[in-house]
DNA sequence: ACCTGAACACCGTTCAAGT
DNA sequence: ACCTGAACACCGTTCAAGT
């Protein structure tokens, strides 16, 4: 991508200038991203990411206190794309489901991200408005406080964690594609029929399975099971 | 800790001993695996690797080509733990509840190797027969070879994807225990009543979730989703 | 056959020195 | 105030040399 040329011809980020060098934590963040993106989880290192900014590879540590900071602000990046500009529905199943779908495009957007930070999210980087709508949602469905809690958290770790899970897959795949995702299809194939019958039987409709239509059916099934408490929690009150 | 002095004089792995060091597959494991259970996953080094064993940090390269098929293997072994002497039960629901749990236990009693192991497991480590007792758990349930072979992956990846999930968030808490779990919570009491109103109602009842009850939460609403859809199937034929 | 030891090309972080 | 450059204590992997 070439320089935009903002109406202020000076501050142009170019490889290699300490002159006037920008050097602030938003262009860390975003070049520490495209870096990820570009190259995988790996890649991300104080050392490339000095070259990409075409400055000393301690530098950045003026900004950020450590690399664990820079993943933490890539782990905060990635919720916002995944909540900008979204509003609840008026049904609060489709509040839930539209919101999980957010989560899981912004993981398979950022796989490399997403790798990164799983591990190091904590809850803090779900982000209070995250958690307002769902818990929102599930008040409107019919459920107490404590119930909305517990569904709540519930819903959102196991909707990160498929999704980041998912996305581990991805990178895995795109790595090392020496075939390890293609190796466990053939290997299933291949299974014995005597010693493993039942997953011989099914071995050929494995490979087919859509991961959309996978995440949409793990979805699907934890909030008829969640609806259907709802309505009982509504009828006992 | 001394050397316990068994019966038999010979054969003593004590430290750094070259003449006659054992040095099998096997061994390297399961020193990886304690090491990695009493420092945490970034501890798995291969030269730390080589002091615990007595030997030369590249000696381990004669019977693994490199550190990722280390980590591969203690993959296998955790599985293999978790499926240890594992029989179905009668009532195909109460099979995967348990298998479910297992997978669990394991992780969580290891939560460092499942941490490690969690990106890398791909899914040929998930192994035929725990995969080949879940679909035929499935079909017993009623359902046909599609909908099984659907239903075993949904039903292995959330497992699996919350189960490390969780062994992160513990090694987390462990390794970096200044606070970022207690941090959320001291966040989340203190959020804004206008800006998050649904998420300050039930802020109080956010902290005292039980980890096991929210497993157990995630386990019952996918079965009894399941278990609908298979009495529907089986009403369909 | 298996292991060692040196070497190579990397890491994150600290810190005195520059401007 | 912000950045540099050297230094420190580490990495995984390769490879000739030993036994």
């Amino acid at each position: 991508m070439t320089d935009p040329g903002t109406t202020m011809p000076a501050n142009r980020p170019r490889r290699g200038r300490p002159p006037t060098s920008p050097l602030t934590p938003a262009l860390i963040l975003e070049t520490a991203r495209a870096l990820v993106e570009r190259e995988g989880p790996d890649a991300l290192t104080l050392r490339r990411l000095g070259t990409e900014l075409g400055s000393n590879h301690t530098a950045v540590l003026r900004h950020f206190t450590g690399k664990d900071e820079i993943v933490l602000g890539l782990a905060e990046q990635l919720i916002e794309e995944a909540l900008a500009g979204f509003v609840p529905r008026e049904d609060w199943r489709d509040t839930l489901t539209a919101l999980a779908r957010r989560v899981r495009t912004a993981c398979l957007a950022h796989p490399a991200v997403a790798v990164l930070v799983a591990t190091r999210v904590s809850r803090r980087a779900a982000e209070f408005r995250g958690a307002d709508t769902v818990i929102g949602a599930l008040r409107q469905a019919g459920f107490g406080e404590l119930d909305a809690a517990r569904y709540y958290r519930v819903l959102a770790d196991t909707v990160l964690a498929v999704s980041s899970y998912e996305a581990s897959v991805t990178v895995l795949d795109d790595e090392a594609r020496r075939g390890d995702r293609m190796a466990w299809q053939r290997e299933y194939l291949a299974v014995s029929p005597v010693r493993y019958p039942h997953l011989a039987a099914v071995a050929g409709h494995l490979a087919a399975i859509d991961a959309e239509d996978q995440f949409e059916t793990v979805l699907e099934l934890l909030l008829d099971a969640v609806e259907l408490r709802a309505l009982r929690a509504a009828r006992e009150r």
